[in-house]
DNA sequence: GAGATCACG
DNA sequence: ACGTACGTGATCTCT
């Protein structure tokens, strides 16, 4: 059987794959759909003929390349679209790491390269497949070189194949006649003029009869129609250079060697780089289609099982004084767990098995007695769940002793975060990748989705694999998270914020919130009442019963059989918002009804029915605060989130009554008083919001008497309105739509008030067009404190996604200094309360707020406390100011 | 699993 | 000509 190669014209399909796919980005806002589609047709075509030999051709200059199938109905060329340009590179480096076969030829085009290569392959014996989605390359069909047009359909990728009886049958001209079809018809997106008059029919069928342009010139006063033969005589030169131009290069000096191109096997191009590039794009259906078995990392031949305690007390003799790597699994509670991970050398890893002679008593009091200045693990906060750290001691007598363990702690999760908050998680995978350069097996890769307690039964040994890489990645990475934290200035932030703030959050989850559920389930049944009753008057007016719930059909009943006006917006259909209904609400009953039913729903589903789920034996719930979510700094809540409860709405604002503190207790809640506009005074050091501040009055009264110049008691409802609708624009990066959209102003008013603003504070206007121009430049931008997030929506080509960018760098700066100064709040307030001694525990934070539920008798105290050191968290050169109330339910003290 | 909606700062 | 305010999480519907 005869060799085969495929010929791929490179530009052309990925042309093609852009056009053929939605932009496609990764995380890091990476276009990636062309790569995308063009490893797709590639891996098909490879399948399907499974080819000795592989090339890839390229243009050395495409900038100006341009699709055909736009040609016609728009009529100009358009220049590469950015987000197809950023994609070529990209392609070029996801081959090499392939190892396939590239060819670039200067002041030639991929086409000669591709027609030549074919051509020394056919008289070699060779049989080829040219893989384009140009139909220019049709005249290079023989009978062994076969032209591959792929086409991306919604069913997949479908391709039409062309030998050149297949040319013949579906154009009626030879391949080598379709060059002069060509000469005659033109083609406007390569430039080939072409002779007036002739088109597509007519070319083709001249070239039918007559086989070339010459015997068409010879004949030329036979030939119909007339005038076509009159053109062709008039046309000649013209016609000659469009053959010439029309015509593929099969003899271009290429230099070209079949052994370099050398295909020994399929697999060949699952390297390791090519998989931690489809990894890096985010490939993940590609993925699969490597071996799972990716290259081995000789750490895995010291993983070690440990289930005597001869055995482990030697180890643990090895590792004192090191720095170590651990992690608890399998854990059912506070020190009951299945095995334990030790990591302190390339070598020494090792996965203690716990059993009767190896008992979790037994690894505690040596991980206690351990003398170390560092203990790495993932998620330190979860650790501390199964594992307690503190041995039990009484903390606030032991001061300094918990201060000193506190900072062995070193969480390879925060660090990740600090370096690129832009990631959803940092598994260690992803860590050894980014960070240590190394293609590590996920856990996914080793024990697919098996729980740990199935895998530990049924597949011992991986799950022996699983755990110490991740134990070992953790220990080999930490010391370089470090190093790249000192590098950017995040070394304080990390050891002096994120870490401790690690036992302030646990602390806080562990002592949780105490709800009355009896009170949860009466405010339930009451809402149940009242949406029953909604429900009945909606459908009564609807005139049939529908599911509310589903915007799909209620668009339907309102703006199509009720005839509602303004059905508008969203892709998938009309928009049922609340924006869209409140303008609706007053003249038409049924809307105000279906608004009313979506809020006692929200408040049922999510609230009532939600947190109930969440309450546990002693009446308690325990939220968990992420740190490693944001991309600002700020923490999130989840299962149950506790940072969303109603306030804005009295009916909402109802379930806070249900958060109690325990008996001979009661709520101290403090938030800040405008906290990122203080910020943003002080940042920027513009001397008359700074001045403003200093008035200690109403802020948004104020900035609106400064703006609109009238004397403070004289500013108007509505230009208060404004002034405050302007600050919060300000800290989100203000624009003049979204102003617009938020008054119900026009953009031009909006504008007004912009510049009036800026006028009034020149100096914020020079520090967000600094931030913009900072971020720019560096490609991120950053806190007072340090704390850095990445913007690549700043290099994007799209208007839109660098608007946003710009929007990002002039908010995030101020959001996250905000995020920064509670957390050291947090962790002084936190420190303090048990340093001196107290009973009383902070217990929930939201963004602005502190709530610690507090001893009766301590009251005065923590109330001092917390406001002092909320308001001395930092020092601006505007004060903090918080404000403080006390209840004994949620309710009553916010 | 994505999209729509809506709760909070 | 385009089409948005910044940061989150939970629930529901529907493919």
């Amino acid at each position: 059987m005869s060799e085969k190669l495929v010929l791929i014209d490179g530009h052309s399909i990925l042309n093609r794959a852009f056009f053929g796919l939605p932009d496609l980005t990764n995380s890091q806002g990476v276009h990636t759909n062309a790569v995308y589609g063009f490893l797709n047709i590639l891996f098909k075509i490879l399948e399907e003929e499974k080819p000795d030999y592989l090339t890839v051709a390229f243009d050395v200059h495409a900038p100006t390349f341009r699709h055909k199938m736009f040609d016609g109905y728009k009529g100009t060329r358009k220049p590469m679209a950015d987000e197809l340009r950023q994609q070529v590179p990209l392609m070029k480096q996801m081959l090499q790491a392939m190892g396939v076969c590239i060819v670039e030829m200067e002041g030639y085009e991929a086409d000669d390269v591709l027609g030549t290569i074919a051509g020394k392959a056919e008289k070699e014996g060779i049989e080829v497949s040219v893989v384009s989605g140009d139909r220019d390359l049709l005249q290079l069909a023989t009978e062994h070189v076969q032209i591959r047009i792929p086409k991306t359909k919604k069913t997949g990728t479908e391709i039409e194949n062309y030998y050149a009886a297949d040319v013949k049958e579906r154009y009626l001209v030879t391949p080598k006649e379709f060059i002069d079809v060509k000469a005659l018809m033109g083609d406007t997106a390569d430039n080939i003029p072409g002779v007036p008059g002739i088109g597509e029919k007519t070319a083709t069928a001249l070239i039918a009869q007559y086989g070339s342009i010459e015997a068409v010139h010879e004949n030329a006063e036979t030939v119909k129609p007339p005038r076509a033969g009159k053109n062709i005589v008039e046309f000649w030169e013209q016609a000659v250079m469009s053959k010439t131009l029309a015509t593929i290069d099969t003899n271009a000096p290429v230099e070209y060697e079949f052994s370099k191109a050398k295909l020994e096997d399929n697999a060949a191009l699952y390297t390791k780089e090519a998989y931690l590039l489809c990894k890096e794009l985010e490939f993940k259906n590609l993925l699969n289609r490597f071996q799972v078995d990716v290259p081995k990392n000789n750490a895995e031949e010291h993983f070690t099982v440990v289930s005597t305690r001869e055995e482990a007390d030697q180890i643990w003799a090895k590792a004192e004084g090191k720095a170590i790597s651990f992690s608890v699994l399998g854990s059912a509670g506070k020190n009951q767990y299945e095995a334990f991970v030790l990591v302190f050398s390339e070598e020494d890893i090792y996965f203690f098995q716990m059993g009767e002679d190896l008992t979790c008593e037994y690894m505690n009091q040596k991980f206690y007695e351990l003398s170390t200045t560092t203990r790495i693990a993932t998620d330190v906060k979860s650790v501390l769940q199964s594992l307690d750290v503190f041995e039990g001691r009484d903390i606030s007598e032991n001061w300094q002793w918990y201060e000193d363990v506190r900072r062995t702690y070193f969480d390879v999760t925060v660090a990740a975060y600090l370096l690129n908050p832009l990631k959803g998680s940092y598994p260690y995978e992803d860590i050894a990748k980014d960070h240590l350069g190394l293609m590590v097996p996920s856990r996914e890769d080793i024990l697919g989705k098996k729980p740990f307690a199935k895998a530990y039964e049924e597949d011992f040994e991986k799950t022996v694999k699983w755990a110490c890489f991740e134990g070992y990645i953790n220990w080999k990475a930490a010391p370089v998270l470090l190093e790249e934290l000192k590098e950017k200035k995040m070394e304080a932030l990390f050891r002096d914020m994120e870490m401790p703030l690690v036992f302030v959050l646990s602390d806080m989850e562990k002592e949780g919130i105490c709800m009355d559920a009896e009170a949860l389930k009466e405010y339930g049944e009451k809402l149940s009442v009242s949406i029953k009753e909604l429900e009945e008057k909606i459908y009564a007016q609807a005139g049939e019963e529908f599911n509310i719930n589903s915007p799909k059909q209620l668009g339907v009943i309102l703006f199509e059989k009720m005839q509602l006006p303004n059905g508008k917006k969203t892709k998938t259909g009309y928009s049922t918002s609340a924006e869209v209904l409140e303008k609706l609400a007053p003249d038409y009953p049924i809307v105000s009804d279906i608004l009313e039913y979506r809020q006692l729903a929200k408040l049922k589903s999510t609230y009532a029915d939600g947190l109930l789920q969440f309450v546990d034996e002693n009446g308690k719930v325990h939220t968990t605060f992420n740190q490693t979510i944001t991309a600002t700094g700020r923490l999130s809540s989840t299962d149950p989130n506790l940072q969303n409860i109603p306030i804005r709405i009295e009916l909402g604002k109802m379930i806070r009554k249900v958060f109690h503190p325990m008996p001979g207790n009661l709520f101290v809640d403090s938030d800040y008083s405008q906290i990122e506009l203080r910020v943003l005074a002080h940042m920027s050091g513009d001397e008359n919001l700074i001045h403003a501040f200093k008035q200690k009055q109403d802020i948004h009264r104020t900035t609106a008497s400064q703006v609109f110049h009238v004397p403070f008691e004289e500013v108007t409802d509505l230009q208060r309105r404004n002034a405050k609708a302007v600050n919060f624009g300000i800290v989100y990066g203000i624009s003049a739509f979204g102003l617009s959209q938020d008054l119900n102003i026009s953009r031009k008013e909006a504008q007004e008030y912009i510049d009036r603003y800026f006028e009034t504070y020149p100096k914020i206007k020079e520090f967000l067009d600094k931030a913009v121009a900072d971020a720019k430049e560096k490609g991120a931008i950053s806190t007072m404190f340090g704390r850095i997030r990445p913007i690549p929506e700043l290099s994007s080509s799209n208007f839109m996604q660098k608007q946003f960018g710009e929007r990002i760098a002039m908010n995030s700066p101020i959001q996250g200094t905000a995020a920064d100064i509670i957390k050291i709040a947090m962790i002084r307030v936190h420190d303090r309360l048990i340093r001196e001694g107290f009973a009383s525990r902070l217990i929930l934070q939201v963004h602005d707020e502190l709530l610690i539920e507090t001893a009766e008798s301590e009251k005065d105290a923590v109330i001092a406390l917390l406001e002092e050191e909320m308001a001395g968290a930092v020092s601006l050169s505007v004060e903090m100011e918080v404000g403080t109330e006390c209840g004994y339910n949620w309710y009553e003290a916010h």
